[in-house]
DNA sequence: ATAAAAATGGAATTTATATTCCAAACGCGG
DNA sequence: CCGCGTTTGGAATATAAATTCCATTTTTAT
């Protein structure tokens, strides 16, 4: 913006511990934060990411609680308030307790606030896939069935490599699982349809499948667990409803009945069900 | 309870000094108080009428300044607490500030305590999962600016092409807003790193880019951002704190912050903004 | 590799805040 | 109008919190 201002008081050219003007508003005090989080030290910066995360803490706790919460010294948010321009811990706080009270509206009067302003506005639509992302998860306790679920926990934690099938709108699922496997050290292969190589034949029958796919199912994806399912390995369906073309794999089956907004769906319980699951792959894995 | 007890212990029925168990919850805080008040000597009705009135502001005050406020003396603050069966100002605060955080509760304690209770079996672990994903979602209405919110999706819809960035765990975000502009015609390249192939000469000065990047931020996001905003193009972050590295590339910053459960988060709350970004740029490009 | 500078952790100190105490004021029944 | 229990204001004290200080460790530059 002000690049050629002559007036070097910006927070981006200040060097280092010049006295400043401590910031007059939450909105300030995070640009500056932003700005300067870099240059800050490794504890302060620490304790930087802590409030950035929960800037509600701030009005109602002590400076050892904050500290505690970060695991640093007190001292160090001595030193962070006083790089923020503040002259200590105290005025620092007065600051976010002034603003504190404007936060009393709770969830549901802000949802009910930004669904009279039409759904006109990105907001309202944000609240309207958080409410039903909201609905979604609530159901998925009751439509997944945990003696399936620990079946498919089994079932993946036995197998020598897990393949993981699903494309278009199941992609993100698929390929969340195989972020998680990685991290876990779980050999896990994402079949991902890149330059249409078809690795069908990688699947062995000690070798198990998470197929995800919803209506309107993804023709590759019953095609390619049908036919792991033929050369012996076990099939885990993550899917929407009973009927869905995988039941006929016999495969294990986890269902999510996830709600739409328009033409699209939040995703929100089939992401929730995939971590679930490959976190207790991985921990069942490790246990033995 | 204590049936045996001839003395009926409840409220209604205690005349006055008698020790009484101090209210579990502000809602039983402001029962008892409703049903307490009248019998209260004036000076501290009178203060019981200030609370009632501004019962935000208990959290976040001393004493004096509630006193003060109220127009009593200290003391007779602390004579309110004690007949309302606190063991003093300190422990009723407490009470309102834990009521205050309960909107985003201490997750890490509690999740610790689940941990060691062994509750291990997959089910439970979904149930958690599903609980933080009803907080962050919650909570991703108080950390996205709307303004921010519009402000992106003007710059998206004006763009030429749309140029998606995010890695491992982000990758499920980028993934599903590549599925979602598909399906609405909206011109976008996913860039994936597939083959370590570096796309980034392809994004113009009239592109846009939607960085997407959690901590611990991924280098190759933050290095193609940084590039790309050097050829001219817009950027939109989607991050979880203002302390990110994308902050410097002045771009429009949509903050989710993400509970974990253990090293793993549920992405409910990215992937609800993912596709209600998605979704409103598609609304707003279709109707020019 | 070494010295200088910066950052850190923890204890010591200062300051603010909660809490208690008591004398004075008040209200009430005689 | 007087005595007695209750309530009140304000000062005194105890407690908890913020802030500073300094010895030790870590980083940076030479």
């Amino acid at each position: 913006m002000n690049d050629a201002s002559p007036h070097p008081d910006q927070d981006a050219n200040l060097a280092s511990a010049e006295m400043l003007a401590p910031p007059q508003s939450i909105d300030a005090f995070f640009t500056r934060l932003g700005s300067t989080a870099d240059r800050l030290p490794k504890r302060l910066k620490q304790f930087a990411n802590y409030i950035a995360a929960n800037p509600d803490k701030v009005a109602v706790s002590t400076v050892a609680e904050l500290a505690d919460g970060a695991d640093v010294q007190p001292s160090a948010v001595m030193r962070f308030c006083q790089e923020m321009g503040f002259s200590g811990f105290s005025q620092m706080q007065k600051l976010f307790r002034s603003d504190y009270s404007q936060k009393w509206p709770d969830y549901a009067t802000r949802l009910a606030k930004l669904r009279e302003h039409g759904t006109e506005s990105p907001s309202a639509l944000l609240a309207e896939f958080v409410e039903v992302g909201r609905a979604s998860l609530e159901n998925l306790l009751t439509t997944v069935d945990p003696i399936a679920l620990q079946q498919a926990v089994d079932v993946l934690a036995r197998a020598e490599t897990i393949h993981m099938i699903g494309f278009r709108r199941a992609f993100p699922v698929t390929s969340y699982l195989a972020y998680a496997f990685e991290k876990m050290d779980v050999p896990a292969v994402l079949h991902s349809g890149i330059a249409n190589i078809n690795m069908e034949h990688l699947i062995r029958p000690n070798d198990a499948v998470i197929a995800v796919t919803f209506a309107p199912y993804t023709e590759m994806t019953i095609d390619m667990a049908t036919k792991a399912r033929a050369s012996g390995a076990d099939i885990v369906a993550i899917t929407d409803v009973v009927t869905s073309p995988l039941a006929r794999l016999k495969a294990i089956q986890l269902l999510v009945s996830e709600l739409d907004v328009g033409a699209f769906r939040a995703l929100s319980a089939s992401l929730s069900l995939a971590i679930a699951l490959a976190v207790s792959v991985g921990a069942q894995r490790n246990r033995i």
